[in-house]
RNA sequence: UUUGCCAUGAAUCUUU
């Protein structure tokens, strides 16, 4: 079936799940049994389309055909029901797994806090924290990039900043992302120069910044009206080549056009079109 | 050749 999962796969990552579930109809009736991964791959498919319902048919289907989920499986639903804001059914699987007697792994517990974090059920995730260091599963960059923005949403910055200083110098657990995540939980508090401080910090240990770091930065700056600042940090990141993107754009047109800055607004406004990011 | 095909993180606006 390998040969058919990756075009199945093709399709999926094109967009293209009506063709995708086309060829898994079609290898069955060409007597090919699908296996775990083709499975994993279309409900994977299914979830990117918000198209849950289906995405679940296909996991009882799985599972009346005997084939046996993996933790891929699991890690697969709980991100899509995560994302759909469906935590109490995420967790349903979380507790269906662990009574199948399949190990979480790294990824299965990241997407897990992400689910959890979403929700604002952080406690919940800090409880989890514990049992997967008794698991013996080391928590890595995305881990701690989770955790953090998810303390930051429920406003908990005070945690968000302990835990990222706690970690920060074990190697690779923390990297422009992590910086990210608590350089914006940070400044969503309204600490700008805080935020400022740990952006400049990110940069002295070597982590570059990109183009979410700059735009979160300057987002921060300009919403509590550090416009000048703002603007610097835009020209910074030009200058280090780091293309600014529509996000980036957005930020600035708001904030500009909020006090009035007719003529940097029309700037950007060019500036954008040259560099081919359409305004919306 | 413990082969190959599948899963996770940060930024703006909009919103219930």
């Amino acid at each position: 079936p390998g040969l058919f999962n990756s075009v199945i796969k093709g399709f999926a990552m094109e967009g293209r799940s009506d063709d995708a579930m086309k060829v898994f109809l079609e290898m069955q009736s060409q007597g090919v049994q699908p296996n775990v991964v083709t499975y994993n791959t279309l409900i994977d498919m299914l979830g990117k389309k918000d198209d849950l319902t289906e995405a679940l048919r296909l996991y009882h289907d799985m599972k009346s055909m005997n084939i046996e989920p993996t933790v891929i499986t699991f890690s697969t639903i709980i991100n899509h029901l995560g994302k759909s804001n469906l935590v109490d059914q995420a967790y349903e699987l979380w507790k269906e797994m662990m009574a199948l007697g399949i190990r979480p792994n790294l990824i299965l517990y990241n997407t897990l806090f992400k689910a959890l974090g979403r929700s604002g059920h952080v406690d919940a995730a800090s409880m989890i924290v514990k049992q997967m260091a008794n698991d013996g599963v080391n928590p890595d960059a995305f881990t701690f990039s989770i955790l953090i923005s998810s303390l930051g949403k429920a406003r908990k910055v005070r945690a968000a900043k302990a835990l990222f200083e706690r970690v920060k110098d074990k190697p690779g657990v923390v990297d422009v992302v992590t910086y990210t995540s608590l350089i914006t939980a940070i400044g969503k508090s309204g600490k700008v120069y805080e935020a400022m401080r740990y952006f400049e910090e990110m940069k002295l240990r070597g982590h570059e910044p990109n183009v979410v770091s700059y735009s979160s930065i300057i987002d921060t700056l300009v919403k509590k009206g550090k416009i000048k600042e703002g603007y610097a940090y835009f020209q910074e990141m030009v200058q280090s080549g780091c293309d600014p993107n529509g996000i980036t754009f957005n930020t600035l047109i708001h904030a500009f056009a909020k006090v009035g800055e007719l003529k940097l607004t029309k700037s950007l406004l060019k500036d954008m079109e040259a560099r081919g990011c359409g305004p919306d």
